[in-house]
DNA sequence: TAGATTGTTAATCGATTAACAATC
DNA sequence: TAGATTGTTAATCGATTAACAATC
């Protein structure tokens, strides 16, 4: 008896984290589950969880808790992995190869599905059985292949015109790598993924 | 005319991505800046920046802006970043590679002072010269080398009970890639950075 | 001086948590 | 039924933004 409130940052970014864990309990063949059970385990306030998932619709049993398969499912939809997800990767060095060999995404649908690098040395080599095309090649093929996502890997003096290069090609979303802000003024959702900054403000809390 | 109150993580998180900007503004020359133009560049309220930054001190100078230099230095206080902080890095797949060779903390004297995995096939190999080196050596070799933060880039099975071990061992911060929330009891801060989790939250934006 | 911009207060907005009726 | 647990409201807490006096 809930949806239809707008759905907040903090929220999208939880239900990976659910997600998570509840295949795990899928995994050790766990059916049910508690909100109070999954906040002990994923340091989350279990009126949280409760909240978020009653934002999407009425989960749950009252005096029971969530069925665990039915719960995974309602999430794969919410978060658009019941359908196969396509992702481009640009820049193919030692963080781009080890992102496409990465093989967990694939559960999830989420498959890279091109790759790119300026490098003409690299370009017609393979990773993870993709060739590495020239950027030249990135519009065309994000249209023939249906990729919705991409993932940037290229150096940060880079990345501003790459990004715009995605989302010319009509990218949807982009997951940056690289250490610099991407500014744009379409409709493209950017998420940061920059190791430094995370260790920097790691620091910060050192005593 | 600031300070002493609690500062908090959003605070701590925005930190590394002013310093990078201004960082680049050093490097292209630029020696003041205002709150306004840091705004416009990071995507960040101007009122925004200048509260972070007076929680610290008063950094600025009224109708003029900051000073560049004088503000990378007081960031780099800030953040620890004005002393060598050694990292210990657990796991030497792909994405231990990838992070072991990416050189861009060195100017902000974070630097891997060791390598670990428990595959006795690595062990004694070097990536970006640094040994290879068992999961039971990591505790002595964290105390001789005084190493303070770790990266834990193991698969997600394995990162709680290398989390255990670096923790007993002393460090005091943890940047976890691996796709598992990590429990501890510990005063110690963990930084995750879990490529999928950030994937799936960036399909759930898809029209 | 006039224009610009900080530091800071107050207002707003949003997110988290506690509490509990509903109900399995 | 008694115990457990949801969904939801209200209370709390915290973070962001607007506005402006101080001042370079």
């Amino acid at each position: 008896m809930a949806k239809s409130e707008k759905i907040s940052e903090a929220v999208v970014r939880r239900l990976p984290i659910y997600l998570r864990y509840l295949s795990y309990l899928q995994q050790v063949g766990v059916t049910t589950v508690s909100s109070q059970q999954m906040g002990k385990n994923l340091d989350i306030n279990p009126a949280q969880i409760r909240k978020d998932l009653a934002a999407f619709g009425d989960f749950g049993k009252k005096g029971i808790g969530y069925d665990v398969n039915y719960l995974v499912e309602k999430i794969r939809q919410i978060l658009k992995l019941d359908q196969e997800i396509r992702v481009a990767l640009v820049g193919a060095g030692h963080l781009g190869h080890a992102i496409s060999n990465y093989n967990a995404f694939l559960k999830d649908q989420i498959r890279i599905a091109a790759i790119f690098d300026s490098d003409p040395a690299k370009q017609g080599k393979q990773i993870a059985g993709i060739t590495i095309q020239p950027l030249e090649e990135l519009k065309e093929t994000v249209k023939e292949r249906h990729i919705r996502l991409a993932i940037i890997t290229v150096p940060a003096a880079a990345a501003q015109s790459v990004a715009d290069l995605l989302i010319e090609a009509g990218i949807e979303g982009i997951l940056n790598f690289a250490p610099t802000t991407i500014r744009t003024e379409k409709e493209v959702r950017i998420h940061y993924a920059d190791v430094t900054s995370s260790l920097q403000s790691l620091a910060y809390y050192l005593t």
